[in-house]
Parts: structure tokens; C-alpha cells; sequence
DNA sequence: CTTGGCACTCGGTTTCCCGGAGTGCCAGAG
DNA sequence: CTCTGGCACTCCGGGAAACCGAGTGCCAAG
């Protein structure tokens, strides 16, 4: 069942179908790959193979392709993550440093993963929710209007203005600026209501009910609203995999609309120390079946900031995007730890 | 030439061929409109508007489509744009004003038009060249490190930070802050330079260096950089009309994924005060030539603050796209004029 | 100017046929 | 027991031929 031999047949059915698109005959493949072994040889492992559930044939007559489970065996035991050229490797860190700020970051990244390795590249932004404050700005925009601005250490920013009841002086607003500024500086955001906990209890009563009523809002603005943006780009790729799309690809540009699923996606797995890939069937989300997604988390392992990864047809070249991915994800995480 | 059953005859032809895709045949068209006359009558007069440049054949014994000066007429004379009913507007209406933050305006909108027209939609974040300054908030971050933050009337949100290669005192960043603020304040974005031209001279020798280094960099946030962005949606919608792209959609999807590639779509004719519509040709976007784009500027007339519209196959919907156009641009621009 | 009639064109669909690629199986060799 | 060559069989894909029908252009008559 694990025999060499049929482990390599199965490698070289999955590299044939992935470069050609065409399925794959006993009588290419002796020659192509040097097996050693006559084109009957290989059709008896094909055929194990097709018992095992590892290929199938399209019809009687033709070669075979591999089946998802086949490509899961592929990834997982006959191929490597392929690291990236060093010229590659330039090329990325240069033209992700060119970025001045964070969109600026995430779009480049988006636009390189999807040139790497022609897949539509899916980014998440930093989650908020594992950040921590960089800082909290409290503008004072009109006698009963605050500004709350808070920017987190990977430099995401979130604002919101809120209307009061009262009218506040400068020197009500200075202190909220003090008293918030004191507690959430450097905090994480999931501690935030941890930090704040005391807060009512310590600051004078005078501007205690409009104290509570912008704590509510930054531990809104904070913990409470986690929404989590992602970009997207290079979706013109799939139109070179019509033919890989059996029911057009509607369903597949549909799924990638959806931010929730997209958040899904990388979500269930972004963790920065390796690469994940879903094949197929394996994909919770309905409409990407018929796809491949490969990610990885970026940021520190163990708190990642977020994820990124791309999307494809079950026939890609995993060993490449793989490579691609893990590339990027490293380069953005290293960046945006030091900015 | 203008014989108005002649134009009937056109409008007929456009009607029928929008709604069933199909090339349409002077008998059916005799039927279905109560225009009076036999099919032969129909006949000549299809004969004449082809003559004349409105319409085609596929293929001899095919029926008629229109060409896209076919489509220009129809647009320009014999359609109207096409109010919402009024649930729609209502839910235009309720949809927008649930919008938390700018970014939520702009995602939903995108949405909003995308759904409403069942085409791909096009919204540019409000332009910063053309709004003024709310507030500018210059943070200490660290002693020789700022950050800035500006924000703008359509709630736009810009930030920038600096290191300096002095140490500031938290008294130098308040005379900063100060200096910047009072003739910032309710400037437009392009006015800036203006205002701020007397800056060095006026203040205090002891911060003027690191005074004018902010500057640069205020100045280049505010004016140098009018990076506009864009959001996309209902790409999915293209798939429905694989039939109306001759060459598949890859060189539709190609660009729509270029930024610059929609801001000259949308800088074109943004003005707030009538939607205008490109036709196929008519469009320069070399990879856009066989769809039309349906666009309105928003915000207040003269100086709108941005565009937003849909793009689609020449065979659309335009009186009912139009509609859709104009109410969206309408509301967003209310909306943002009162936030 | 409009209309009915009519011959003609031509694309789309269906049917049929054939070649070729590829398989599965078997019997013999190593 | 494994590998190999041989061989019959399957079946897709493409091309040719035939057919159908929608639609046109034109003409002669109302």
C-alpha cells in the first residue's frame, strides 16, 4: 500500500496533471519520468492506486487525475515547501518595505502573493483583538463631541466619535485623556476591560457619568466590535482555471466576496510556524470545494496578528505556493513587528 | 432618419435584446410591441437603422442587436433614468445610515449598488484633495517620535508617523500643535500649503527645525499624496453575462483590479449633478471596451467628494442602473455632507 | 408607403462514423 | 511473486453530412 514505487507513481501523476491539466496515461509516464518499469507495470500501480482512492479516471478511456485525497498525500508526504529564489526573496522584502502604512502593507502583500504565484491572495488585516494599544487619543471636537482615535502596535487605527449629554472643558477631557491614556497604554486589547475595571471607582465624580460613558464606547471600539478586515486581488487568475471550475466559476467568486468566509478561512488555522493547506472537499466553506486554499498565520507565533494565504484550483502547484506563502507571511509579520 | 416609428423600432429592439440576450427578429418584434405594423414594415425600417449605424447583424439569417452607437441613442433619447421605487429607497436609506465609519459607508455602499443593479460595483473613498480639515492631532509617541493623525470633514482618517532626529518636550508638541492646528482647522486639504506658508517665520526659533520637518511631512499627507482609493464588489455578476464576453472575462477582471485603472473611470466625469454612461467603445480603458460603466459623482455639486458607479456588459439595464446610480450618489453624499 | 409572399442564406443541432488513447486482463518470462 | 508484452475493448473527441428553422431581402401588388 505505501510501496515506493506506487508513492512514486502517484508524485508523478500529480506533477503531469498540475503542469499539463491533461490526465495522465501509463504509457507518458514510463517515459517521461524514468520509472524503470514498463507502461503495464505502472497501469498495475495506477490501479491500486484507484482502489486506494489516491487517482480516478474521468472515463473508461483516459488517463488518470489525482483525487483530493491524493493530493493530500502528495502534500503531505511526496513534497517539500519550495523555498523561494534569493532574487525572489529580494524582490518581496524591497517592495513590501516601499509600504507607508499599514493598508499600504496589506495591499502590497495582496498584490505580491497573487504575482507569485498567480492564485487569487487573500490577506487578512491584524486582528485587533490580539493587539495591544499603541496609543488612544481623545480629541475634543466640540463642547459635547470627543473624537476616540486608537492606534494599535501594528499600526491599525480605529475611530469613532461619540455625542455626549454633558458639556466637557478642556480640562475634563485632559483628564479622561489621563486617566484612559494611564491604564490602556501598551495593554493588550483582550485586557482592556480587565484594566479599565477600576476606573469609575477612581476618578473624581464630577466627570464620572461622562467617564462611563466613553469607557462603554472604547470597550466597544476595543473588544466588543473584533471586525476584521481583509483584502483580496488576483481573482482574474481563476478565469485561466475555467476548465478547472466544473460549474463555472460563479460559486467560487461568490464565496470570496464574503468577508465572513474569507475570515473563516483564515481564521481555523493562522498559525505563523507552518504552512496550511485545505484541499477540495476538505473546505468547510460551500462554493470553494472545487478549490485549494493554502495559508499561515503572520506575527509572533502563539499571538499571530492575522493570516494570509491564497485560493486556487485543487490542481496547483503546492510545493511552489506553499513557498510563496511562507514567504510572505514571515516578511509581513517581521515588518510589522518592528514598525 | 429620426422618423420617431423608426426610433420606436429601435427602442423595441434594445428592450427585447436586454431582457432576453437573444438577437431579436421583426416578427417577434411586431408581436410583442403593439407598434401597428406588419413584420415587412419592420423590416425596411431595421434595414434603414442598419444603414445608419445602430444596428447589427450576427450573421445573416440572425436577427438584430445594437451597436453600441445603437445603445448611445437609446441612452441619450429614448430612455429615461428610472426612479426607485420607494422601499427601495428606504432601504438605501436604512442600510446606509447603519454605517458605523467611513470604511462602512464605502463596503456598504459597494454592496448596496452592487445588489440593487446586479452588476459590478465601483465606490471611491471620499477624495482628500477635495475635503477640509477636521482636526489634526499630533501625538508624543516617543521623545523623538510623532505620530499624526488627520482626519477629515467626510470622515476620512490619514496617519503618518516621524521620527525626528531631535528629543521634543511635551511643551514643544502642544506649541506644535497649537501652530498646525489653528491654521489647519476648517482648511480645505488643497489650501493647506497656503495657510501655512508664514509657519516658519512665525514661530518660536527654538522648535522652527523640527517645525519644518513636520511640516514637509504634514504637507505631504495632506497634498502630495492624494492617493485615492477604491472599493469593488459583485464581481460574481460578471459570470452571468460569459455569454456578453466575446474574449472570456479575464480582461474585464484584469481591470477592475487596477486601482488607477478605476480612479480614471471614476475621475472622469465625477460631477454629483447627472449620471453619465460610457459605452463599450466609448470607454479608453483598453480591456473595458465591451462593457458599459454607469458613474455619478457624490457629495456637494462643484466640488464632489468622490464617485462610485457600475460596470456591466453593453446589454444592461441602463434606465434601471441609472436609477439605482443616481439614488446611491445621492444618499452618500447626504450622508457624508451631514456626518 | 405598407404589406404579403417567396426564395434564399446560414447558423445550430443532431446523427453518424472513425481514429486514437488508454485501460484491463491474461499468459508467459524472470 | 513480480514484471512485461500482447490484445481486445471502451469511449471520448472531432469531423462530415443532413436537417431544421428563423430570419432576411426583394418584389409586386394594394
Amino acid at each position: 500500500m505505501l510501496e515506493p514505487r506506487k508513492l512514486e507513481v502517484l508524485r508523478a501523476i500529480v506533477e503531469d496533471f498540475v503542469s499539463t491539466t491533461e490526465p495522465v496515461g501509463s504509457r507518458a509516464l514510463a517515459e517521461r519520468h524514468s520509472l524503470g518499469v514498463s507502461p503495464a507495470t505502472v497501469r498495475n500501480d495506477m490501479a491500486a492506486l484507484e482502489d486506494e482512492g489516491y487517482i480516478t479516471h474521468p472515463h473508461t478511456s483516459a488517463g488518470r487525475i489525482p483525487t483530493d485525497k491524493g493530493y493530500r498525500l502528495f502534500v503531505d508526504r511526496l513534497s517539500s515547501v519550495k523555498p523561494l529564489s534569493s532574487a525572489e526573496k529580494r524582490a518581496i522584502q524591497s517592495f513590501l518595505e516601499g509600504a507607508v502604512d499599514l493598508d499600504d502593507v496589506v495591499r502590497r502583500s495582496v498584490r505580491l502573493l497573487s504575482q507569485l504565484t498567480r492564485q487569487v491572495a487573500v490577506v487578512q488585516y491584524p486582528s485587533l483583538s490580539r493587539s495591544s494599544v499603541r496609543h488612544l487619543e481623545i480629541v475634543h471636537l466640540a463642547p459635547s463631541r470627543l473624537l476616540l482615535v486608537l492606534i494599535t502596535d501594528t499600526g491599525r487605527v480605529e475611530q469613532r466619535v461619540l455625542e455626549l449629554s454633558a458639556t466637557l472643558s478642556e480640562d475634563d477631557v485632559a483628564a479622561l485623556r489621563q486617566a484612559f491614556g494611564s491604564r490602556l497604554h501598551g495593554a493588550r486589547l483582550v485586557d482592556a476591560p480587565a484594566a479599565l475595571a477600576d476606573l469609575p471607582d477612581a476618578a473624581p465624580t464630577a466627570i464620572r457619568p461622562v467617564l462611563t460613558s466613553v469607557m462603554s464606547v472604547v470597550l466597544e471600539t476595543l473588544v466588543d466590535r473584533p471586525e476584521e478586515r481583509i483584502a483580496l486581488g488576483g481573482t482574474s487568475h481563476l478565469t485561466r482555471h475555467v476548465l478547472d471550475f466544473p460549474q463555472t466559476l460563479r460559486p467560487v467568486l461568490e464565496a470570496l466576496e464574503e468577508q465572513v468566509v474569507l475570515l473563516k478561512l483564515l481564521g481555523e488555522v493562522n498559525d505563523p510556524s507552518t504552512v496550511h493547506v485545505k484541499i477540495g472537499e476538505e473546505n468547510n466553506v460551500e462554493g470553494l470545494r472545487s478549490t485549494s486554499v493554502v495559508t499561515m498565520g503572520y506575527g509572533p507565533e502563539g499571538s499571530p496578528y492575522g493570516g494570509l494565504g491564497v485560493v486556487g484550483p485543487t490542481r496547483m502547484d503546492y510545493a511552489g505556493n506553499m513557498g510563496s506563502v511562507r514567504a510572505v507571511a514571515r516578511y509581513v509579520g517581521e515588518l510589522l513587528a518592528g514598525a
